[in-house]
DNA sequence: AAAAATCTTGACCAACTGGTCAGGAATGTT
DNA sequence: AACATTCCTGACCAGTTGGTCAAGATTTTT
């Protein structure tokens, strides 16, 4: 015990607007509070899993006490549902793209394209994905089982189609869908992988535009769509 | 407590091995026990990572009580750092093959082909690795560093000599390597989302084989490798 | 046979974790 | 101003977990 009686401090936040003289509305207060622990539950999720991570953890990085966290989310798993969910729709956002184009390369260097800027830009939610996945996707199955299943139907017939019109070799749309995927999250999962073997260092914007360009052009050129010479 | 005391039982290995006649040597006993709880802690660090994975499940799992396998392995850490090494070099031996053909098609297709391989005969020691990258390497970094870095830039330097005979198109080394490690490595780290696309079942035979043909053709077709037509 | 070494295990413990709660503080409403 | 609502938080609790230990069982050595 380092000091057996503490005077009820007034709370940080208050300071700071009792200071700047601003009200302190409530419902500007939830929306805050809430994005501050999504945002910290994101990171602390993608770095030490489900189990891994703990609300106290979640709590500190929030900068809040873990009792505070909970009034805002009442279990850990609710907390954790809410990001999946989010992470999820984010990626079927991406995949519109898909099919605004009816030329393949052009649909497939978009999507391509899009799905290496979210590795980029938001890798903790690839990570919590993978790991979900890895881990038998005890939470999301049911996510995979409807919109993932009709998702990647709906784009496998898509394939089929463009490989009928003779526009791409004859290959399983399946894998081409999983190399696209495995390739691009690849990029996002094993961060720290390729950053350690980049002597430590972040890939900069040329070497980002350098995987971007090779990735496109060994999956277009490997399906032998036609016309993507000048990618 | 449903019983206050119970009377001293015999071992259960004892047990069957008096039946069978059989002695106990000590150095047998310790190997056997030893690579139960290696294949038990395998399973259960796959599917719920480090820190989900409790001594007691891992126990359990290798028939034995939590106290026998503390007697074995004094840590947890222990007991996975010896899992990931085991992983490690498994990785590393097939790589092996990488170099054993300066044809660059006949190179890249067994390698290929060997990590296929050991995505489906060794699904869980993949899982180990991405889930340990993902979380930021903290027990492998040195691995990462050392053995690892030096791996690749050594297969870097084939390929680009690859790329200045005119073997295969000029694209970054670096981005072939990652391709090539996220797709075949997908096929284990997302097996639980490929079998529940595939309507719940394991991938045949035959689906395992159209995977290898499909990944190999559109990475060398992509690549521009000469004389891969007939894959 | 007896002593030594190794193996087995139930019981136990300290540390940690998700989650609760009471009561105080800030804000909103009348 | 007074009352209601929402927000904040230190203290607390029950369950879990990695790891220990002492005492007994089995095998090996002398």
């Amino acid at each position: 015990m380092e000091h057996a009686l503490k005077k009820p401090a007034p709370r940080a936040a208050e300071k700071i607007r009792a200071k700047s003289g601003h009200p302190a509305p409530k419902a500007a207060i939830r929306r805050e509070k809430e994005a501050l622990i999504l945002k910290a539950a994101e990171e602390v999720f993608s770095e030490f899993g489900f189990r891994g991570a703990t609300t106290q953890m979640i709590a500190d990085r929030a900068g809040m006490p873990k009792a505070n966290l909970h009034y805002y989310f009442p279990t850990k798993l609710v907390l954790y549902r809410q990001i999946i969910e989010e992470i999820f729709s984010i990626w079927l956002e991406a995949a519109q793209s898909f099919d605004e184009n009816s030329d393949p390369v052009e649909a497939l260097s978009r999507y391509i394209d899009k799905k290496m800027e979210i590795s980029r830009s938001h890798p903790n939610g690839s990570k919590i994905w993978a790991n979900e996945v890895m881990h038998g996707a005890p939470i999301i199955q049911d996510y995979l089982e409807t919109t993932l299943r009709d998702w990647t139907d709906s784009r496998m017939a898509i394939i089929q189609r463009w490989i009928d019109d003779g526009l791409i070799d004859p290959i399983d749309p399946r894998h081409l869908l999983y190399m696209i995927w495995a390739t691009t999250q690849h990029y996002a999962d094993f961060v720290h992988q390729i950053n350690t073997l980049n002597g430590g260092k972040a890939l900069s914007d040329d070497q980002w535009n350098c995987a971007r360009r090779d990735v496109k052009i060994i999956i277009l050129k490997g399906i032998g769509a036609k016309g993507c010479g000048d990618l």
